[in-house]
DNA sequence: GGCAAGAAACATGCATACTTGTCTGTCTGT
DNA sequence: ACAGACAGACAAGTATGCATGTTTCTTGCC
């Protein structure tokens, strides 16, 4: 058992975790940032506080890098997302939440990490093989959630998938919109409508009620 | 038209025209074959049939290049969608037809084009500049074409503008999906299920009838 | 329990391979 | 003859992978 303030005296396997996990928050931040391309073997290694020569020691090359980060990532948020999952069947979150938080989450990195990697991977065989299994893992954990919300609301299987994923399609669609387009009120706009054809096309269906919001559905209209 | 057998007596208008033309086709393939950043001027330049010389005496760099080609790609598409619009006042394209057009544009060459100058652009300041006016009046352009559309029904304007933005963030991010997710099938379904969102919407909106499916035919509608 | 040998974790420099832009020379129209 | 269109060569910059050192931990043995 090793005090913190040792900094020397770490197992080996301690050491590796570490810069790895350094080098992996590095290479996010840059693939981020400047995108694939311009994050270098050299910028990423220096972000992370560490040389390029540690860098290749614990990965194979770039590419196993950017790939082995995109996973990481991509896992961490399906966990979240399942999180979001369990909040909607503990009913303390409504749809125009969940929306919300949706489009929080697609908006920000989690879009971005996207655009980079399967840009990327559209022609790089390598980066297309690692990454093809993760994204089908992670459009299952999708599904899983967007299931749970309606279980129970008697609506059909397939049109909550295809409501789902429109969901998703609409988000990932507006925030490739935001990067040459900055109007955050045509945004709100976008994402008010969604949830008024949400809850109209559910209501539509079946008649059962969804926890929208209290009385009117576009209350976030006004910005 | 001039005869092919003469290839020598262009004019030297007629000579920059087409080497012109032929670096920015090349240079749109390539762009959509292998992104930007592996889309190597030497092989625009191999492409067109003509050298890097010629490349770089027509634009300033490759910059210049890609956002020409862009540019001119856009104008086209805007063109090509102001006639859709003049096909949809005219009476001739139903609602689920025009969707379908939609996806057929938006899910081939314009998405590609379009994913790939938006993630370069991301990075690079000078295409930024040169793109986002393009853009401007690219959206211009829909959002007129959507409008029309309406045009007549007695929808509000400000859900006819959402609904057909939304229609296409849908696409865009339908399109992106496709690269790492190939399964017609499903894209089918979200299509299927945003034609009857539009139906129910716009029909709950006012009353008023649109050409959706029932009162002709729709052969594209059965897939 | 300590100590050497070895392995793993790093650090550093080099060499290669591209890519881009420029510059000079040639050819074709005007 | 003059200018614009084009061709080819050159130089600079840069990113990546490798290969060689150096440090840090682990392990087996006395």
């Amino acid at each position: 058992m090793v005090h913190l303030v040792e900094k020397q005296r770490r197992t080996q396997e301690e050491r590796s975790a570490e810069t790895r996990g350094r080098l992996v928050d590095a290479t996010l931040d840059l693939l981020v940032e400047r995108g694939y391309a311009l994050a270098t073997t050299a910028d990423i290694a220096r972000r992370a506080g560490v040389t390029r020569g540690a860098l290749n020691h614990h990965f194979s090359g770039k590419d196993d890098l950017i790939a082995q980060s995109v996973c990481h990532q991509l896992r961490g948020w399906i966990e979240e997302i399942r999180e979001v999952a369990r909040q909607v069947q503990g009913g303390s979150l409504s749809l125009s939440a969940f929306v919300d938080r949706m489009w929080e989450l697609f908006s920000g990195r989690l879009f971005l990490v996207t655009l980079e990697h399967i840009t990327a991977a559209r022609h790089n065989p390598y980066l297309r093989e690692q990454l093809v299994p993760v994204t089908r893992q992670f459009h299952s954990a999708l599904d899983e959630t967007w299931r749970d919300f309606f279980d129970g609301t008697g609506l059909r299987e397939p049109e909550v998938e295809a409501a789902f994923n429109a969901t998703l399609c609409l988000m990932r669609g507006m925030s490739l919109q935001t990067i040459l387009r900055e109007d955050p009120a045509y945004y709100a706009r976008l994402l008010g409508f969604w949830k008024s054809v949400l809850a109209n096309h559910s209501a539509q269906g079946t008649g059962a009620s969804l926890p929208m919001t209290s009385e009117r559905p576009d209350k976030d209209d006004s910005k």
